[in-house]
DNA sequence: CGATTGCCGACTGTCGACAGTTTTAACGCT
DNA sequence: AGCGTTAAAACTGTCGACAGTCGGCAATCG
């Protein structure tokens, strides 16, 4: 994964500037050393980091299709700060996404998959145990992108890793608040049942109930601590 | 490559040059003055358009997170070509967006809506009465996208729209073949009676019907014309 | 005659610089 | 002292240039 951490300076070398820079990026915003709303000035950026501005832009505008940043022009970009409506249709369309996933993988779900998506639960409920924070969230991601893997679109798994970089956005802001291990482990159980079982309805309602889990912890996180229902990014 | 439109230096002016470059690239790839996997040079680019590398190359970021160009490393930036498989896909996950939405809308379906979609229809017929193919191909298009609108998420229709590019890559590509008028009109009429019933399952039936109709015009269109159905984008 | 290796051209990745614009800050006026 | 005006600073958009790299061609060797 990223070894990102703590060197802001300096710590880009070889190759890719425009791919390091993103990934730079991407963590700085995850872990909010850059705050919602905030500017980011180019050549600060590349002061920082040692690049020209050039692979600075051109990782902004990765970021941007990824919903991570926002460009005014002539004002440069801004992180992107959501508010509670964009909160909730980005879950509604994680359910939309994993809804039609999880039913095309129940159509043809060999016991490879059924391997792979057991091993990573054992994986996931091992990272709860340890109350490792940002890893239980990795996994836990990881473990939705191998359903979608496994359902046989490519499209529809882009579309979900298009979503994942928002959905680590609104997570992450929130989850001081931890889920309890064994409801993170029946959720999934609830999942893979579902699948074994072989019936779409089953597996509709087993993601339904598991999607709905997810949002409503990070709905309600949103009320309790930060809000940012307010008007942040409307001009566009 | 022959630029074929009228004047093909320095018709681009003024302000936002990266987006005027897109516009330019995206125009030019759908109707096929850039060939699938036809590899793109920026200097090239940048010399015929009057403008420096460093918009082409922002633009061409641009395209490649719409699903339109692939870059590969230290190769530059080629346009897409989708095979068979891939061809499939976009039309699973359009399946999948557009249930959702219809199903959403189905159960907020306000006056205002159902008007500005019986106008859609109006105005897509005419087109397709007036046999004007690329015309018809976009009212079509933003009938759907008219619909994800109404449907109230913002990211679902973001989802769409970045779809949508690649769809008009695989339908301007094939669609030499015509639907008949008639068969336009009551495919979009189902869709608004379904609405209007107020009914999920009769939504989703129709959608599903209506989606079915145009992937098969399109697989059907790839099978006799060309085939792209070879590897042609394996890597990465 | 075919395969290999070295060379040449073209292109991408990156950089520093310039011009126009926006924001900030100081300044003068009331 | 408050407010409008103006000048300076900072920043974005864009450009041309340089270096490293990749692909193709040709000359050489087996």
């Amino acid at each position: 994964m990223a070894l990102s951490t703590t060197a802001p300076k300096a710590f880009i070398q070889q190759q890719n500037l425009v791919e390091q820079v993103a990934d730079y990026l991407t963590q700085a915003i995850i872990q909010q050393h850059f705050l919602p709303g905030e500017r980011l000035s180019e050549v600060q950026l590349s002061r920082d980091l040692g690049v020209s501005r050039a692979p600075v832009r051109e990782a902004a505008r990765l970021l941007e299709s990824r919903g991570l940043l926002i460009s005014k022009p002539r004002r440069g970009f801004f992180v992107r700060a959501l508010n509670a409506v964009e909160l909730e249709d980005v879950f509604d369309l994680r359910l939309c996404l994993e809804r039609h996933a999880i039913q095309r993988l129940a159509e043809c779900y060999t016991p490879e998959a059924k391997r792979a998506l057991e091993q990573q639960v054992d994986v996931l409920c091992k990272a709860a145990a340890a109350n490792d924070g940002t890893r239980r969230i990795e996994e836990d991601l990881q473990f939705h992108r191998l359903m979608l893997h496994y359902a046989g679109n490519e499209r529809l798994l882009r579309a979900f890793d298009d979503l994942t970089h928002e959905l680590r956005l609104c997570i992450t802001l929130i989850t001081k608040t931890h889920e309890a291990p064994e409801t993170i482990a029946t959720s999934h159980f609830q999942l893979l049942e579902a699948l074994s079982s072989g019936s779409p309805d089953a597996c509709r309602e087993a993601i339904d109930y598991h999607i709905g889990i997810a949002r409503d912890f990070v709905v309600k996180g949103v009320g309790e601590t930060g809000e940012h229902a307010d008007e942040d990014l409307f001009s566009r």
